[in-house]
DNA sequence: GTAGGGTTAG
């Protein structure tokens, strides 16, 4: 609609002009509206104060410009000689009128009032000051600018490189990109330089027109293109595309690589900051190759590479665990002088320790400080880097070491420990069971004026939870909140595990209740916690419960979570509620794995119902999984437990020879267990044989089963010729064990037997 | 650079 009113307005000013347009040309006035700054004078002292006359004039008589002899002799003079100040102050004058209505209004006054007609081209620079009025004002700038570039095109008034600098740039944050394009189109060829190239280029990438992008810098990087792309070019272009929210069509990376090399060509390599990023981005879409390509491109061309760029790359192959171009890469670094800093050895280090190398990270991080060795530079240490090595020796039971390394990095850095380091050390000792060593340090951090944060509270909490210490995991938490140190989800999830695994049901919904009274907003992690530990102690309407809460959320329940809750109806023997989550992860389109069929497998089998089971063994091959060793032992188990001990058997063989899935202790178990209970034992002790010859490792559970069965027999020989190998084998009798054997062997005298099983087993536990 | 959970056969 503006545009339309414009141009009603624009044809009758045109109608104006040109209907008092003079047939002949003044060059005087040429001269004065000439475009080219070189043709003006250079201006006087003069200028700025007769400007300052106009401008004041135009502002005060708003409405009188016609009446006014003053005005029309400041801008015409009547002597007719070349008046220098004009050519250059009408756009001045324009620029200091401030609105685009009163420039407009000027300019419709200028060229009724003038004694002879501008050339077009000379009002140019005039039509510039009025786009940078125009894209000042609001509320709405764009359709000024429209209106002027339409009047501008009526008038034959050619754009000048800033104005249509400004429009590209005006329209095209405006989402107006195909009129960016035509502007751009419209102007002059040889004005269109690098310069708003890159403009366009900007607007095309922001706004997803990547092909029209593309197209124009393919133009600049010809060899003899006469507008090449200069260094912000290249970093437009790659900025762009590295924005996460790239609109328009994706960017290949085989394409990122090309354009790096046909920038190369031209000597322009993107920044250190940009080559990281994009060498990062790249990795993290797992086009690690890509990266590695785009890094030697520039190598080999030519730019200048850091570390920084390198370090990214280092990490992508760590991710990818690409160890060997990893070392290539290092070796290359070397070759080419490219120094390591303290994150490219951190980055080594990290990895080697992720992997339990610790000894190497150790030998590294010597390396690295120790200086003459490493080629003439050394790289100093930092906080990072000591936590990194602390926390990889704390993760294989060695934090006594980081301890040590605590001690050094104080003594021989100068550097101090901070809340990760504690947390890492503490995080050691409680997983070592040292929970009394992690107080400590917890104190010795407070001592310190080292603050603890959520994380320090979680190891401590978590470390005290998997080591049956709730109570005392309650109290701490408790204390800290007092002192104000908030949990978090993964609090919370901690101490429900661990009131789930210890059977206190209604203690684990209560620590949900208080979470969310806490403010703290549950994360699918705490959700499937209680869904799992209510779906085990057969609590399944408050696990389906949860569920639904879970849903509400927004959280959506994953094959896992599925395959509890179906396992605990399967367990109630409530099938139709299982049925009812199997229709509903169907729906959420969860496809059923594995341990979904071998939990249905398991419930049929059990409750005699062979052929489902068969069945559904079968569609699950047909649907591309392979039965496992669990979905034998099912069936195993089941046919034992209705004495079919036969069918149980041919199963048992089947794996080894056609399926191919080897048996494992719980398979022996089974067997050995229910042959000893008919009695079998000599089959039973000859699969113990099998064990042994297959390499599987018989456990408590299988010992058991056998003294059972001996026991029944009165097989003594035999049984202490088991219980020496149990020893042998480092296997802890438990309560069960003693239990059969202090019966028998008292019955018969021979409790002296008894001694090695529990020194061996007195050994072990205290090695434990 | 540091913290949390869960499934199926004995």
């Amino acid at each position: 609609m503006n545009v339309t009113h414009a141009a009603s307005k624009q044809s009758s000013l045109l109608r104006l002009v040109k209907s008092e347009a003079p047939t002949t040309c003044h060059t005087a006035i040429l001269r004065h509206f000439s475009a080219e700054p070189n043709l003006a004078p250079p201006p006087s002292t003069d200028d700025s104060s007769v400007i300052t006359e106009v401008v004041s004039l135009l502002q005060n008589n708003d409405n009188d410009w016609n009446n006014n002899d003053k005005l029309r002799q400041l801008l015409f003079p009547s002597n007719n000689s070349p008046h220098s100040l004009y050519a250059v102050s009408l756009p001045k004058i324009t620029r200091r009128l401030g609105t685009t209505t009163k420039a407009l209004k000027f300019f419709e006054y200028i060229q009724a009032n003038s004694p002879s007609p501008p050339e077009p081209p000379s009002l140019s620079p005039t039509f510039e000051a009025m786009y940078e009025l125009a894209c000042r004002e609001q509320p709405n700038p764009l359709s000024k600018l429209s209106e002027l570039l339409y009047k501008s095109k009526d008038h034959n008034i050619p754009l000048t490189i800033n104005s249509a600098t400004l429009l590209v740039r005006c329209f095209g944050q405006a989402g107006m990109i195909d009129k960016s394009l035509l502007v751009y189109k419209e102007l002059d060829p040889v004005l269109q330089n690098t310069h708003i190239r890159n403009v366009l280029l900007d607007v095309l990438l922001r706004s997803g027109r990547v092909d029209d992008a593309l197209q124009m810098l393919d133009e600049m990087l010809k060899p003899d293109a006469e507008f090449p792309p200069n260094e912000n070019s290249i970093d437009i272009v790659f900025t762009a595309l590295l924005k996460r929210d790239q609109s328009g069509r994706s960017v290949s990376e085989e394409e990122i690589v090309g354009l790096v090399s046909k920038f190369g060509e031209h000597d322009l390599f993107p920044s250190v900051v940009c080559l990281t990023q994009l060498i990062t981005k790249l990795c993290r879409r797992g086009k690690s190759n890509g990266a590695w390509e785009l890094l030697h491109d520039v190598i080999n061309l030519g730019g200048g590479v850091e570390a920084a760029s390198c370090n990214a790359l280092l990490t992508g192959l760590g991710r990818e665990r690409d160890f060997q171009r990893m070392n290539t890469l290092l070796k290359e670094m070397k070759e080419k002088d490219i120094h390591p800093n303290v994150i490219t050895f951190g980055i080594l280090i990290n990895h080697l320790c992720k992997f339990h190398r610790v000894d190497e990270a150790l030998e590294v991080f010597e390396k690295m400080s120790g200086g003459g060795e490493s080629d003439g530079f050394s790289v100093e240490p930092d906080v990072i880097l000591y936590n990194t090595l602390i926390d990889g020796l704390s993760k294989v039971g060695r934090q006594e070491e980081g301890l040590g390394l605590m001690e050094q990095m104080r003594s021989k850095h100068h550097c101090a420990p901070n809340t990760v380091t504690y947390n890492c050390l503490i995080d050691g000792f409680c997983k070592a069971g040292e929970i009394e060593r992690s107080h400590e340090l917890f104190n010795q951090m407070n001592r310190e004026g080292v603050p603890p944060n959520v994380i320090t509270l979680n190891t401590l909490v978590g470390g005290m939870c998997r080591h049956g210490r709730i109570n005392s995991a309650m109290e701490f938490f408790n204390d800290m909140q007092r002192k104000g140190l908030k949990g978090n989800a993964v609090t919370y999830t901690a101490l429900i595990n661990a009131f789930c695994n210890s059977n206190n049901i209604n203690k684990a919904m209560e620590l949900f209740d208080e979470m969310m009274k806490a403010g703290c907003s549950p994360d699918a992690i705490v959700y499937y916690t209680l869904i799992s530990g209510l779906s085990l102690a057969g609590r399944l309407d408050d696990a389906s419960f949860v569920a639904s809460k879970m849903k509400e959320a927004g959280f959506c329940l994953d094959i896992v979570s599925y395959n509890v809750l179906i396992g605990g109806f399967c367990r109630k023997n409530k099938f139709d509620k299982a049925c009812e989550m199997l229709k509903e992860m169907e729906q959420a389109g969860v496809n059923p794995d594995a341990v979904t069929y071998n939990t249905l497998i398991s419930y049929f089998s059990n409750s005699g119902n062979f052929t489902t089971a068969h069945r559904v063994m079968r569609q699950m091959i047909d649907n591309g999984l392979m039965p496992t060793v669990v979905t034998y032992g099912a069936l195993i188990h089941a046919y034992c437990l209705v004495d079919n001990l036969d069918e149980a058997m041919k199963i048992f063989r089947d794996m080894s020879t056609t399926s191919r899935v080897p048996p494992n202790t719980v398979i022996y178990n089974i067997l050995i267990d229910t042959l000893c209970k008919n009695k079998n034992v000599e089959v039973a002790l000859s699969l113990m044989d099998d064990m042994k010859h297959k390499g599987v490792r018989p456990n408590t559970t299988t010992y058991n089963a056998m003294f059972k069965g001996l026991q029944g027999k009165n097989w003594l020989e035999k049984a202490l010729k088991l219980m020496d190998q149990m020893t042998e084998q480092a296997c802890n009798p438990d309560y069960i064990t003693m239990e059969i054997l202090t019966e028998w062997l008292s019955a018969v005298g021979e409790t002296e037997k008894l001694k090695n099983l529990v020194q061996g087993y007195e050994v072990l536990a205290s090695k434990a």
